[in-house]
This record gives structure tokens, C-alpha cells and sequence, in this order.
DNA sequence: TCAGTTCCGAACAGGAGTGTTATCATTGCG
DNA sequence: CGCAATGATAACACTCCTGTTCGGAACTGA
């Protein structure tokens, strides 16, 4: 195994998330191998999409455990901190998610998916119900803004709009204190 | 012309916001049209992905005029209240252009997108000067985290997650005080 | 009724991508 | 050195989409 699948799964995210509809003989290219040497791998498209998607799904899960999203005794803007960090570095990967429509009906990964997001707002209840977070924005739209700024950060740094360490902090900023002056 | 080009637009829209992928066979369908009517009506398909785009940005171009935000003399946070609701409707016409990476090479509508860019980013780094706006904040990243915060309001509207009158006053609360508690 | 227009359905050629197969070169190991 | 495993290269069939063409249906206006 010369190419590691890690490797094949970091090229493939990066050139689909630049472009949904790269064919497969572009990822096999940014892998470094022949396309016929991927078909050994992932027999067919969505295979490798599956993986990726399977991928990613398990970076974030990972970091969500690691930041203790989930532990109600933990300080909840503490594990946020924590989690917009880990997420940061995972830009092509799951940004890919977001533009690949075509595993929309997928029902094992809207399941994982889901899960990811009730860990997310269950936090996020509790941070409102301690006080720390403001009762009148709904949960999930909390969950759903802190999201959309990560992959503001995402594509900002991409773009070379914002320094790469200033995303996480970024992120939190806005996102607790909001952009108006005090 | 017995459908309008505005409705063979929005179905457009609407279908390839929702699958980049989409086959010109679905686009026609979704308007009501055979294909081969709407070939009559652009000659290819990246003449119609044109024409959404530039269709797309008008709509943006005509809700910035429209709220003032390059006039210094208007309160920049009524303006940018004015544009967040302005843009509410606009989620599949510019949203689609988020998963279309096809035209991401194409000159003219890159200078139009740096443009709106440009004045959204003046409009907010006058507010900083004005002590409305964070001064420790980047301008562009305001202006990008705005931005996705409507995309976040788009996405939520239209999974129901979150109600659709509800969309620009989450924007805007979220953007300006934040989601921590007092 | 006739002419003109607009649209649709069917059919076709061409191109691009997927997935398969067979053959050859390379590397590592016994 | 010989063998096995791995991957590359090339070629192929197949499918799907694009873009074009043609004949006919429906509607309109004189």
C-alpha cells in the first residue's frame, strides 16, 4: 500500500470540495496514483464518497468527544472553544459535505448526522438554562450560527481572507459577543 | 413565450441549488418546459448558469442599492437590516452559486462578487470608524460572517429548522450582540 | 380556412466519465 | 534468482448528458 488511504481520502476531500463534479481520474491524479489503482480501493464513485463522508463524520465525532460537548459538568463555552479548534483543520473535509448532494438520502449518514446535531443542541440548552447563553435565540439556531461561522472561517481562510489562526478565535467572538461596538 | 424567463430562472435555481448536478432534462421539467424549448432559450448550459448568476447578482446588487449601504449618511446598522431582509428571499438564487463552482474561473462575475465585496466591507469598516462596529474585528470579517449567517438562515428556513419570518432578526441579533448571555 | 409561430416529442451524433479487463513493470521476499 | 504482490498503462463497453435536427401538434391572427 505505497499511497496510504489516509492520503487518497485528504486529496479526494480537497479536490471535490474545490469542485463537486471532479472526475474521478482528477482524484486519482491529486492521489498521486492511477485511476485504476483507486478502483482497487473504492469499486465504484459513490463508494468513495461513502468514505468520505464516513471520514469526516468521524473526525467530527471525535472532536466533539474530545471537547466534551456532551458532559454536562464541563464549563459549556470552554468545550466550544475546544471544538472550533479541533474543527478548524477539518475544512476540505467536511466542507465537502456540504456542496455533495448526492448522499442527501443517505440514511445512515442524515442519521449520523442528526445525532451530531442533538449532542450540539442539547449543549447548547444547557448553556442557556445555566445562564450562560441567551434564552431568546433558539438552540438550533445557536448551533446552526456557530456551524455557519466555522465554515465562514473555513472559506475565509482559504481564500487568504483571515489569518488561519485567527479563525477559532474569530468564530467565538462573533459568535458569543457579536460584531457591535460595547 | 408561454412560461417567463423569470419562472424558467427560479425553477433553475431552485433545482440546482438543491443538486449542482442537476441535469438541464430536470431544469426543464421543474419549469414546466420540454428541453429542447429551453435550449431555444439558451444555447448551452453554461449560457444558462450565466444567466442565473448575473440574474442572481442583479437581485443583490438591486437589495444593496436599495438598503444604502454605500451611503455614508445612512445609520449602517438600519441599512444592514434593510439588506439581511432584502436577502431573506434571495436563498436559492444566490445559494446556488455557493455549490457552483464551474464559474468560480469566469472574470466578469468574479470583479461583480468583488465589487459587492467592496462595498459591503467600506460600509463596515465606516461603522468601525463610527464606534457601531468592533474595531478589533477584521472588516472582511464581518462582512463574510454576515454573510454566512444568512446562509445559516437560508439553510434553516428551508429544512424548518427555523421560521421563515424569523430569519433576518436572527441574522442580525446573532451578528451584532452575540448568543451570550448579558 | 390558411399562414405563421411556438412548442413538444423523438431521434441522433458526439463526447465524457465510469467501471472492467488484460498485459507489463516494479518492488519485496524467500 | 524466482515468485508474489502491487500498481501502472492501455484499451474497451457501457451509460448518461449535451446539443442538434426534424416532423407534427396546438394556438393565433388575418
Amino acid at each position: 500500500m505505497a499511497v496510504s488511504t489516509d492520503a487518497i481520502l485528504d486529496a479526494a476531500s480537497r479536490v471535490l470540495a474545490a469542485n463537486p463534479g471532479a472526475t474521478l481520474a482528477d482524484v486519482a491524479r491529486a492521489a498521486g496514483i492511477s485511476r485504476t489503482t483507486l478502483f482497487t480501493r473504492y469499486a465504484t464513485r459513490e463508494e468513495l464518497l461513502r468514505a468520505l463522508a464516513d471520514d469526516a463524520l468521524d473526525r467530527t465525532d471525535a472532536a466533539i468527544a474530545a471537547a466534551g460537548i456532551g458532559d454536562p459538568d464541563r464549563h459549556p463555552v470552554e468545550a466550544l472553544a475546544d471544538l472550533t479548534d479541533a474543527m478548524m483543520p477539518l475544512g476540505s473535509r467536511l466542507g465537502y459535505l456540504l456542496r455533495e448532494r448526492s448522499l442527501d438520502d443517505d440514511e445512515d449518514l442524515r442519521e449520523r448526522w442528526a445525532r451530531i446535531d442533538r449532542v450540539m443542541t442539547d449543549a447548547i440548552r444547557r448553556a442557556q438554562a445555566d445562564g450562560r447563553v441567551r434564552p431568546d435565540l433558539p438552540a438550533l439556531w445557536v448551533g446552526d450560527a456557530w456551524f455557519w461561522l466555522v465554515v465562514a472561517a473555513w472559506e475565509g481562510i482559504e481564500a487568504g481572507r483571515i489569518a488561519p489562526l485567527d479563525g477559532s478565535r474569530l468564530v467565538l467572538s462573533t459568535l458569543l459577543d457579536g460584531a457591535a461596538a460595547p
